[in-house]
DNA sequence: GCAGAGCGGAACGATCCGTTCCACTGGTAG
DNA sequence: CTACCAGTGGAACGGATCGTTCCGCTCTGC
């Protein structure tokens, strides 16, 4: 080790530290826009030859489960931090905004029956779902929303904020947002609401795309 | 010609006859199910061999192209017949509840892009647009509308609800019903409603599914 | 009977894509 | 200073997929 040994280490090194960031930024934007994208397409965006790619990740398929842990993961974090939010509407809000910003449920859904899920992951949802419910619960109990909504309303609602896409980025945040913000309305007590129709989503509903290898 | 010419026609022409329909139907819902799924699937489930599919067919194309427009047809004809219903909420809800049901969006959304769209096409989904339009505005002389949403969030209201999707078809419809409810409740009018959060959609913004070829 | 409409499904050819492989480069250890 | 090799670019391979064509068969309609 001729300079500092963490920080400042240059030439080769450097580069090769730099590329696993930028791979692993190239495949979430590529794999964002399009799910089933080749391979290549991550290198190309990188900027970067397919060796590079190869030599870090086994497999297109672990290149996605990684892409994937890492959404969940980041869901998790989020949830996480929003429990330190006093008032709990609030939290359950800014939860929910968080995510959708993060574009993590596109991730994970249009990356479903890509690869077979670890073990960790399994034990990673588990607790995603767990933190999700109490922040639930606690927006529940702060009265603002309307009773007959269930937890795994939230599922539809990630899904539905998920699947609204422009070509450009920013605009499908924006867009995305109002989309949150009407959902939310829609979500919230109001003196006599109608009765929301049919069975309330069931948990594990929306499992299925886990299920199996597609 | 042995029996009657239009009504019984029997034998080898009958089931021609019979094959355009199961066919077509065969198609809407195996495309539905999966829009990249190949010709051989919609063969199979028809219980028809290919050759059937390519005699009614110049193409794959062709079909997906046609698919789409009677989807687009389906509707403007549901549009048309809300008009006739008097109150402006209710003809506007209703629409909206038949078309998400009908599943005419989700055809159109995933289809987009595999088929270049033809004159006529354009011309109806001119059409289609002025139809929402007219119902929209009589949903918000309803005075039921909050007065911050735009006839284009009906875009985004659609490709939500078309986002839903469960492996039972029917389950499917009724989380449908659920996501409109809540939509529909999210875009009413409340005594003092935040505002809606960015720039409204445009008329037109989720017209890129259309423009190029994929 | 017989011509041919209608059909089933095998076979073909094109395309696409994950993965491997090999030659090369430049930093690093000694 | 030099030998080595981690890291890389990208061509090439092999398998899979799928749209389309084509051939031989059946059975109707005349």
């Amino acid at each position: 080790m001729p300079t500092a040994p963490q920080k400042t280490l240059g030439g080769r090194r450097a580069q090769a530290a730099r590329n696993d960031e930028v791979i692993l930024e190239a495949a979430r934007a590529v794999f964002l826009a399009d799910p089933k994208a080749p391979i290549a397409a991550v290198a190309e965006r990188a900027g970067v030859g397919i060796s590079a790619l190869y030599r870090r990740y086994a497999s297109k398929e672990d290149l996605l489960r990684q892409l994937c842990h890492d959404g969940l993961r980041r869901y998790v974090a989020e949830a996480e931090s929003a429990l330190a939010e006093p008032d709990g509407w609030a939290a359950f809000t800014g939860f929910l905004a968080r995510v959708v910003d993060a574009d993590v449920h596109s991730l994970t859904v249009h990356l479903a029956g890509t690869f077979t899920p670890t073990e960790e992951m399994g034990r990673d949802a588990m607790r995603a779902n767990e933190l999700a419910t109490t922040l639930f619960e606690r927006a529940r109990a702060s009265g603002r929303l309307r009773p007959d909504v269930v937890v795994p309303d939230l599922g539809l609602l990630l899904e539905s904020c998920a699947a609204v896409r422009v070509p450009e980025p920013e605009r499908t945040g924006q867009l995305r947002r109002r989309q949150l913000a009407v959902l939310l309305a829609g979500l919230s007590a109001v003196p006599d609401p109608e009765p929301l129709p049919g069975p309330a989503p069931a948990a594990g509903e929306f499992d299925w795309r886990w299920r199996p290898r597609e």
